[in-house]
RNA sequence: GGGCAGAUGGCGGAAUGGCAGACGCGCUAGGCUUAGGACCUAGUUCCCGAUGAGGGAAUGCGGGUUCGACUCCCGCUCUGCCCA
């Protein structure tokens, strides 16, 4: 950068102010009865090493929103903390031959230090880090108050295991079918994981939704997708194979098309699959197949990438409608998970079995036909028609001729009166699988004890700590396995000799109630204290990645209410109002490491100070929206910020004010006609601009038009000044708009606006200085410009003061010569006139 | 396959039923300058027209509702996200 004379020394300015708001703690707050509280909060960050542009936009928006609260004269809670456990340090102490803890601690000092150098307000003194003992302590707690309560339970399930790096993956580490780390083909084993009853609450999840009227629509549907309630039937199907009274247990949505349930399909998975084929003649080549089957990524099957595929068991069970027996399949597209792993098929009316039946050979009756007045089924080329909707019922024995809403409600009460089956709710959703068998997370405080069974950590014994000294070499499981002093216990029941759990708790844990450790994080008897939450929660603005619309909103959500019910909080919902930020991109996808598609704020602070580099990132897009990564606009950014320092300081060089001003507009008149327009535009300008921006940040959130907006201001302070110096209440209106840009400036480019306003004289900093108010009257526009249309098409305009009636416009709109000579001989059919804004002639 | 969101100048975007393209970038011309990637001034959707007056077209494509549609409705294409 050059030194013209128009720029601002960024690097000194932005130094000095840091300084001032560190070492006069102007962030921390505390507890003030009475006063109105903004709690901003915007998700914390896994410190990965360096901060990238999600973080610098996610925080920035966060931080206008914070200072703008701030300046509105509100309490702002506004902290930051580090989601500092989980597996990148672990992949990073193998990779580096360092240690997890040292990695971890080392980039949160250096993303610390970005943050601070970013001018971010936050509250530093109430910094969480969640790889600290006195944050996962509370994690144990927490758990083991959910054990007391059944809410924490152990049971076995199926893994994504790599045979090759012997470890277990999550979901997103073995996509496609593939190890992430080796590329090996990733299989399924069954282990003993710890699960959290998230379903216990599923039905709460939902309702909840009624308190979030704030949420973004489509998270909101994300969430009930995920949680995926579905109202059906159980229905149980004898099967005689399995010994006289033993049946398999469907759910079905669409009991009414029960009479063309041709088949029952089980998951490979299901209890009763190997029992089936049991002493069968195709047994070992069965048995086969559900190796095989159960071995194929679980993951392709979920997604449906696999193609159907399916075996005959031999064995048959009874439809209790229709009397008839029909053979079990076992087949790759049921899922144990869903439901009770097993279905009944019915071809003619869905899409999946009739896939299913069209490969095997199956028939396909049809039991549901469209309405009357419905249109008809439609027929595929592809064999018997499909009809997947509602519809009235055929071949149903007793039922037929009933619509299948009624029918739904008559089958499931004849199944429940003859004692095989009953109505149902069931759930997509899950409980939450927390085990991972990794070494840098929060050990599960549980103790395995040979005569006792799996005995609680006493509370009194809490943290279990991360054992320092372990071993990173990247095979064979989880490095605590490893550490005898960790693993190997005395018993808190019985203290013979016991075996630590070494399975450590999903980092999502530590994300799920961060945010109320923030009222009140050094509290050393509770996870929080209820006084400081009570005060505090819920957030009242949550900002962060719509990649987390599903997962981490969903737990934070559950552990609330799940402390509610523990009595910590009295909340139902942690976040009424939840932004969701757009994800910044570069090359179609989002910024990571992984992808080397990462651009370095430092060195775009380097060249442009944090105050452009926020300014732009905020300017460039609203907040919701994906920006696809383009840093031509930051430069113009700069030059803006060096055009308003360039015309602060001419107003500070044009010397301080003569007078108040109450007599403005009579010496202004007296200035001449051009002057009093000037001074009405410009103030004019000044208030609807304070106006704006208020409603822009506040109420919109699009920061991008505030900032147009305040440029705007400072293009017509420019336009007009040297008309407006040689007066009094010009020179007055010019310093009055000068502090006001100043102001409105100061939440997005804290640093610069800092500087101009002790340059200005005024007291005190400009964070705590009150937001300007606007002047409704001043606002106001006396005049409107009325289009006038002749058949939709702008042929004519005028000005009109605001209050004339429709009739007037009317007549001077027809008034016009030109719109005279364009309705020369025309008969005009109609005008339509809106007040203010339009007088359209049809013709 | 289903659901949701989006598509506007050379670019980012603005306008939520009423003047399409605010604001910024880029570009063009001029000024200032030894010079300029600094600064200042003017211009900048496309087409016809003379570089004027004026006119026409245009918000992914095709229909519809309306006096009036970027905005609402229906269908399609493409992109992104979520789910199967």
């Amino acid at each position: 950068m050059s030194t013209d004379h128009a720029e601002y020394n960024f690097a000194e300015i932005e130094a000095k102010w840091q300084k001032v708001w560190a070492e006069r703690r102007t962030f921390e707050v505390g507890e003030e009865p009475g006063r109105p509280k903004f709690y901003c909060l915007e998700m914390y960050p896994y410190p990965s090493g360096r901060i990238h542009m999600g973080h610098v936009r996610n925080y920035s928006i966060g931080d206008v929103i914070a200072r703008y609260h701030t300046m509105k004269g509100e309490n702002v809670l506004h902290p930051i903390g580090w989601d500092a456990l989980g597996m990148p340090a672990e992949n990073a102490a193998i990779k580096f031959k360092t240690h997890p803890r040292t990695w971890t601690m080392d980039n949160i000092d250096h993303m610390r230090t970005q943050l601070r150098r970013m001018g971010f307000a936050y509250d530093w003194s109430r910094e969480v880090n969640s790889c600290q003992p006195d944050y996962y302590k509370w994690n144990q707690w927490i758990f083991l108050k959910m054990y007391e309560r059944g809410l924490a339970y152990r049971r076995e399930s199926w893994v994504n295991w790599c045979p090759t790096c012997r470890t277990v993956l999550a979901n997103e580490q073995a996509a496609g079918g593939a190890c992430w780390r080796c590329g090996d083909a990733v299989e399924q084993k069954k282990m003993v994981q710890w699960f959290l009853k998230i379903t216990a609450y599923a039905d709460e999840l939902l309702t909840g939704h009624a308190q979030l009227a704030k949420w973004p629509e489509h998270v909101l549907l994300m969430q009930k997708n995920w949680i995926g309630r579905s109202e059906g039937a159980y229905v149980d199907f004898p099967v005689p194979a399995l010994g006289p009274g033993r049946s398999i247990r469907v759910f079905t949505t669409r009991i009414d098309t029960i009479y063309g349930a041709t088949f029952l399909v089980l998951s490979p998975e299901h209890p009763a699959s190997r029992d089936l084929i049991k002493g069968g003649p195709r047994e070992a080549e069965l048995e086969a197949w559900i190796a095989k089957t159960v071995a194929a990524s679980r993951l392709k099957r979920e997604i449906g990438e696999a193609e159907k595929e399916g075996v005959d068991t031999g064995a048959t069970a009874i439809n209790r409608f229709t009397g008839r027996r029909i053979p079990i399949f076992l087949a790759n597209y049921v899922l144990m998970e869903y439901g009770t792993g097993a279905i009944m098929a019915v071809p003619a009316h869905d899409a999946r079995d009739h896939e299913f039946a069209l490969k095997y050979g199956l028939s396909i009756p049809e039991v549901i036909v469209p309405a009357e007045g419905a249109a008809p089924a439609p027929t595929t080329g592809n064999g018997p028609a499909l009809f997947e909707d509602l519809g009235v019922l055929v071949n149903s024995g007793p039922f037929t001729g009933l619509t299948s809403k009624d029918a739904m409600d008559q089958m499931a009460a004849h199944a429940a009166a003859n004692g095989f089956g009953e109505k149902a709710v069931t759930f997509r959703l899950r409980d939450w699988g927390i085990s991972r068998q990794r070494y840098w997370g929060t050990p599960i405080p549980i103790i395995h004890c040979p005569v006792c069974g799996v005995v609680p950590v006493p509370y009194e014994d809490l943290p279990v700590r991360i054992p320092y000294e372990a071993e990173f070499t990247g095979e064979a499981g989880s490095p605590l396995e490893k550490i005898p002093s960790f693993v190997d216990v005395a018993c808190p029941k019985c203290g013979g000799p016991a075996r630590r759990e070494t399975d450590t708790m999903d980092t999502f844990v530590d994300s799920s109630w961060y945010f109320f450790r923030y009222a009140s994080p050094r509290n050393e008897t509770l996870p929080f204290a209820r006084e400081a939450a009570d005060y505090w929660l819920p957030v009242d603005l949550y900002i962060g990645g719509v990649e987390h619309a599903i997962l981490h909103l969903i737990y934070s959500r559950f552990f609330t209410k799940v402390l509610r019910d523990l009595g910590l909080t009295g909340l139902d919902e942690p976040f009424p109002h939840y932004l969701a930020q757009g994800m910044v991109t570069k090359d179609g996808s989002a910024m990571s490491k992984s992808k080397g598609n990462v651009v370095d704020p430092d060195e775009m602070i380097r060249n442009y100070g944090a105050d452009a580099l926020r300014l732009f990132i905020l300017f460039a897009a609203p907040p919701e929206k994906e920006f696809a990564w383009n840093e031509d606009g930051i430069e113009g950014c700069y030059r803006f910020l060096c055009r308003v320092w360039q015309a602060v300081e001419e107003e500070n060089a044009a010397g301080a004010p003569e007078g108040g001003s109450p007599d403005a507009d009579n010496s202004v008149v007296n200035a001449g006609l051009v002057v009093a327009e000037s001074f009405a535009r410009l103030q004019k300008k000044m208030h609807q601009t304070i106006r704006k921006v208020g409603e822009d940040i506040g109420k919109r959130f699009h920061l991008n038009t505030a900032i147009s907006s305040i440029m705007e201001l400072t293009n017509a302070l420019r336009k007009e000044k040297d008309a407006l110096r040689n007066s009094p209440a010009g020179r007055d209106l010019l310093r009055d708009v000068r502090r006001t840009l100043v102001l409105l400036l100061a939440p997005f480019t804290p640093h610069v606006c800092e500087e101009m306003w002790s340059r200005m004289g005024e007291a005190g900093l400009i964070h705590g200085a009150p937001w300007p108010a606007f002047d409704p009257a001043l606002a106001q526009e006396e005049k409107a410009v009325i289009v006038v249309e002749i058949n939709g098409k702008i042929r004519d305009k005028f000005e009109a003061a605001l209050e004339i009636g429709e009739e007037e416009m009317k007549a001077q709109a027809l008034a016009s010569p030109r719109i005279q000579a364009l309705l020369e001989g025309k008969a005009v059919r109609k005008v339509v006139c809106i007040k203010n804004k339009i007088v359209n002639i049809v013709i």
